[in-house]
DNA sequence: ATGATTGTTCGAATTCAATTCGGGTTTTCA
DNA sequence: TGAAAACCCGAATTGAATTCGAACAATCAT
């Protein structure tokens, strides 16, 4: 973003371009949306739109940070619950929730999570990484033999990344042969699996 | 691909350009490179770019085919051998093979790599997935037991888009946390431990 | 061997989206 | 109330992708 607005009028500027933008690629797909059709569902022309990004690249970029901010805000605030819980819940919980907020707004975030995830996952990813390592943490604390496992670190990486990109994949193109119930079940299975082969006897 | 060379001069053309083409992207990244960029390091124009390639990215498409071909010819040839070997050492295995494969050519495939993962894993990704599928049968016939692990296709699934992802992301960015040797010992384990655990008793 | 036919190559010209820019409009505030 | 600061507009510019028609080269039938 290469202005930061001032007047209380382009506050929520910002705001509707980000919608227009969400609600253009939902529709148009990344590749077909150009900056005029960004432009015209939000009611203002490109020029505007450059007064407050940088670039196109710019706006996905804010719109991937929103969306995220969202996510994580939410994960962090169920921490205290998910803390209390087995695994296997935990993942299991965390997947709902995901999921969920996805299908709000009619689908419109969930088409264009698609349109992000089939190019790149850029570094948002990494922030989502970042409050689940979050959540490992404050959980050990709580259940202390999760010491025991060896590179616990290792492991919730390896897990993070096994679950989140089943969850793209699914979200890509659902395979036929696995329901996402199956999904959640099965994902949620094995974290548990593997941490408990990673603990000592 | 529009055109289905006819002269023998023209074979090699195709080859050249998509050598051109891994180069290119090697060196300048997917956004930056251009057709002339292409056609240049091929050394033909970018009429004759088009007249073998329908468009831009058709090129990276038919990049990508060839070198999924190579891996996945591979992995089949492989797989008369793994079948005699526990599943641990299956994926350990692979995923050496992918990963010396990728640094053969002083690490242009990986660079290309790299770019692909970035944005989108297309349907290549599929193709591989079927000859691990096809692995999987064809071992679980010289494994009998593996006939009780429930739902059999599902674990496979699951775990085939975990072992893709953590090498994806490795490759992407690797985590100063986890070695490659770490990754591989790790993803080994993981599936064992996940199919263990679905197995009765 | 030679003209016809088909295949190949070229690069200037076209097209279209992204981005810039200079000039008007509105808001803020002294 | 009149600048100054913020905003907004859309025509003009830029640059990459793609097209096109005119050569050039190989092949083939006579």
């Amino acid at each position: 973003m290469r202005h930061i607005p001032k007047q209380q009028r382009s506050q929520k500027m910002v705001e509707t371009i980000l919608e227009a933008a969400l609600d253009a690629v939902a529709r148009y797909g990344m590749d077909n949306t150009t900056t005029r059709h960004i432009a015209e569902r939000a009611g203002i022309s490109v020029g505007t739109l450059y007064h407050y990004f940088s670039d196109k690249a710019d706006v996905y970029e804010a719109l991937q940070r929103t969306l995220t901010d969202d996510l994580v805000t939410r994960i962090r605030a169920l921490i205290p619950l998910l803390v209390q819980k087995e695994i296997g819940s935990v993942i299991h919980d965390i997947l709902c929730l995901f999921l969920n907020e996805l299908e709000t707004d009619g689908g419109k975030q969930l088409a264009f999570m698609r349109n992000i995830m089939q190019r790149g996952f850029g570094q948002e990813i990494g922030r989502i990484e970042q409050v689940m390592m979050e959540l490992s943490l404050v959980y050990t604390v709580q259940h202390p033999e999760l010491t025991q496992v060896k590179d616990l670190t290792k492991v919730t990486t390896l897990l993070f990344n096994s679950v989140t990109f089943n969850i793209i994949r699914h979200l890509d193109d659902p395979s036929p042969y696995v329901t996402r119930e199956q999904l959640v079940e099965g994902l949620s299975d094995m974290c548990v699996a593997y941490i408990n082969s990673q603990m000592p006897q």
